[in-house]
DNA sequence: CAAGTTGTTCACATCTTGGTTACGTGCTCG
DNA sequence: CGAGCACGTAACCAAGATGTGAACAACTTG
């Protein structure tokens, strides 16, 4: 406590509606928390932090898991996954964790209606 | 967070309102990523490198495939199309790749303004 | 110890890519 | 003008990457 004492506040990260407290181990939507295990919030956390940006598999479970990611383990995958279906939940129409083939995973906020697409009728 | 890697310098191409970012794996749009595979992506970073410019595409297939083009390979148009398709959705109105019979492609942004008047607006 | 939660791993489903081919379209020049 | 290329475009396919559900282990809590 005596070294941060001095930080009045925590760090806070927002990616569009969704605001991310670390040091709490919490995340909000809509100023509800969202109930997310450790890994999820530690992962949603260094996605978070370079929002925008692509972070390649190896990378997000260096930082996440704090080991370097065996060939052919697929656990971000799987927490992707998880994660997506917990903020599919909490904010239905938005889309935050975007695949990039072969390379690995992007954190934006993107509104499905803010889309340049034309989505003529069926 | 990890002080080195924000500290990289990443080199920014800019072609109009197109931003580049190699290292990054990453094409830009008025801030939105484009989702372009990593051919797609190494393509549009060659000709954007030389923008301007016409290339051939004997010389675009080295440096993109890292090999000599086979004679007859339609590689190059395949993927110019691919790309041509997604700059039109990301910006509408604006023309990217330029054909030069006989030679090759050439980069460069030009909007549809001077042409003929248009009937459908944003 | 029982019951619930979370982490890990696997198998299978589905999607994307890259390479290729075939064919349509349009340019150039005889 | 029309033949012959050059280029545009769509479709196809195999390999590989990613999505997904579920079983099981490890752990926590009461």
């Amino acid at each position: 406590m005596a070294a941060t004492a001095d930080r009045a506040f925590h760090e806070v990260i927002e990616v569009g509606p969704l605001e991310i407290l670390p040091e709490e181990h919490l995340a909000r939507a809509r100023g509800r928390a969202l109930m997310l295990s450790i890994r999820e919030l530690r992962l949603l956390t260094e996605l978070a932090r370079r929002a925008d940006r692509i972070m390649a598999r190896e990378e997000l479970f260096r930082l996440v898991w704090g080991r370097e990611m065996r060939p052919g383990d697929r656990s971000v995958d799987v927490y992707v996954r998880k994660l997506r279906v917990k903020l599919e939940e909490a904010l239905p129409g938005w889309r935050f964790i975007h695949t990039h083939f072969g390379f690995g995973y992007r954190l934006a906020a993107e509104h499905e209606q803010n889309r340049h697409q034309r989505f003529t009728t069926d």
